[in-house]
DNA sequence: CGGCCGAATGTAAACGGTTGCAGGAGCTTC
DNA sequence: GAAGCTCCTGCAACCGTTTACATTCGGCCG
């Protein structure tokens, strides 16, 4: 069940049928009716590969993740299909495990199919990889990287707005002594989130303590691990803020652990909102990253550039909010 | 950089070069130097979708799954793509949503990109489908339907025997009075493990009250709901057990909120061993699902089918096993 | 030295679409 | 009635491979 079949059927020839399809061109009611009950009687369907073969368009997009398993980005990577697929094209997805390394791999798959854009979702990255990308034109999307250029767009998420809401939050229901833990510090957008916490407290007039400064690695055991260390201080922190919601809930694990209670003695904030963080006990008070926004964003920017022929890269910036839920209260005396 | 401009540039023929790039056919040593140097030089790599055209096979395979935001897919979707992409082989993912009639479009997805074989991980699913795909002589992989046929596998898994051991752990840590928040009872595997917990039961001669067995939904929400409902009753059980893990922590949560603990009060046992499990307070007590098993054979079991020919499907028995934590504790006097 | 053989290589026809260009049919206009 | 215009439609080249078949080449044997 080729064109050519259906061509056949409706006495007509290939071009009128292809024509027909993908309504590129005038065809005749009388003809386009023949043509469409071809169609309907065969089963046709076109052939992806040679359409591609003959357009240079694969209508497949890259998406390119640190890790499924993070539960960060499952909900972003089905947004993503959802839209694509909505727009009647086909997604890759690739993971480096974050490994930087990986990132090799992944870009030569996406290289392959050539996909009609990419979505680099991770923190790893190389510079030479993404020349490889954009010499061959192919659009890009980044998760905050500074970098904007020819093809080249960009989501910025605004950690300090979301960290300056938790703050306020914190500092109104009377906490002075505020801890944070923070990701792997090799990471930029764990930094970013580092540097916020200092600024708001600054803002706030409260002093920091070295000792309540500790870094995790975004994982639920280097939040338990930070913790427990946090939890032989002499004078404990009455509020921790965790750059994200795992180290959270690693943190809520310790506290518990302890003998302690969560808000009661320890106000706990994670940072992301993934959905485990309502399930909690207490869910989780946490500064929530639209992730479906972020996907639909990153997809129509790509879809953009590769249909519109958008040259020039932009910024799109997204707003972070707190979700207020159990994990917070106010400071006993 | 097409096979062509390697072919110039090594003086030779396409046809040389294809033998050298795929290994089909014997290459004098020094006419090979001289296309290997050619294609390094170029940094050519082969049009996959030409590639496609020309032989039939794309090297892709689908997966197609429930809801990737359902914590039992991430690691299932990772596994399956290692697997492909240590084979060379690429994925196709799409999601049902849990909606029967989604079905269509995943398979619609699945053959106009012409993959080479499909995993169906989901429950939903209409003969009609895979007849479209049986017709094409597509293999397919189910996870636990009986059907077995021409290009047709199948995983099974062993829910009783799990059950079993969920059931004599509890036995021996004295439990008598046992609930079960069942999934819901339109989906054949959560019938399955409700058979299942009747017929452990029995063979250790306990008794069942009807109170003791309640619906859940497979989600947090749907056993938080059935275990409020339950301790409303005047006689507790000491122990449930959940269909899932999803359940199991909304059955703790209800607990705790209800100001018991687990497992002093009352113990809980779940079904999956989804990572979130051992991270909960206290972590879950739960029937492990293996998960990377499940997906490396069913990728494996395609690729078989697709490569060698294997006409003849098979069914593979994947078995369970208990992992002891501490939401299960002896029974209080 | 001629014929034969096997190994190495080239030629060209698929694979299934898209699309620029040409041409025919039907109609208006002078 | 011829010229010119629009609207449809078909022809054929092209996209980048694979592969069956043809061809060339060198060596070996009788």
């Amino acid at each position: 069940m080729n064109i050519r079949e259906v061509a056949k059927k409706a006495g007509v020839s290939i071009a009128t049928v292809s024509r027909v399809v993908n309504g590129t061109a005038r065809v005749h009611a009388r003809t386009e009716q023949r043509v469409r009950a071809a169609i309907e009687r065969t089963g046709y369907y076109p052939n992806t590969h040679a359409r591609t073969l003959g357009t240079g368009k694969s209508h497949i997009y890259g998406l390119i993740i640190s890790d499924l398993e993070n539960p960060f980005f499952p909900e972003l990577v089905k947004c993503f299909e959802r839209v694509a697929v909505e727009h009647g094209q086909e997604v890759l997805i690739a993971n480096t495990d974050y490994h930087p390394e990986r990132m090799h791999v992944c870009v030569r798959r996406m290289l392959e199919r050539k996909v009609d854009g990419v979505a680099i979702m991770t923190s790893e990255m190389d510079p030479e990889l993404i020349r490889m990308l954009s010499r061959r034109g192919i659009p890009i999307v980044f998760l905050d990287t500074g970098l904007v250029g020819r093809k080249v767009s960009n989501i910025c998420i605004d950690y300090r707005g979301g960290i300056d809401l938790a703050i306020g939050h914190l500092t109104s229901l009377d906490h002075r002594r505020i801890a944070f833990v923070s990701g792997p510090v090799n990471l930029a957008s764990a930094r970013i989130r580092h540097d916020a916490f200092l600024t708001a407290l600054r803002r706030k007039k409260l002093k920091c303590s070295p000792d309540f400064i500790r870094e995790g690695n975004h994982r639920f055991d280097g939040g338990q691990a930070a913790m427990i260390e946090m939890l032989k201080l002499r004078v404990l922190p009455t509020a921790v803020l965790a750059s994200n919601d795992l180290t959270a809930i690693g943190i809520m694990g310790a506290i518990q652990a302890a003998g302690l209670r969560v808000p009661d003695d320890i106000s706990v904030v994670g940072f992301d909102d993934i959905a485990l963080s309502s399930f909690m006990q207490p869910p989780l008070t946490t500064i929530r990253l639209p992730r479906a926004e972020i996907a639909e964003w990153a997809f129509t920017s790509l879809y953009a550039a590769s249909h519109r022929g958008d040259n020039q890269g932009i910024t799109h910036m997204v707003t972070t909010e707190l979700v207020i839920r159990q994990s917070t209260g106010k400071v006993r005396r």
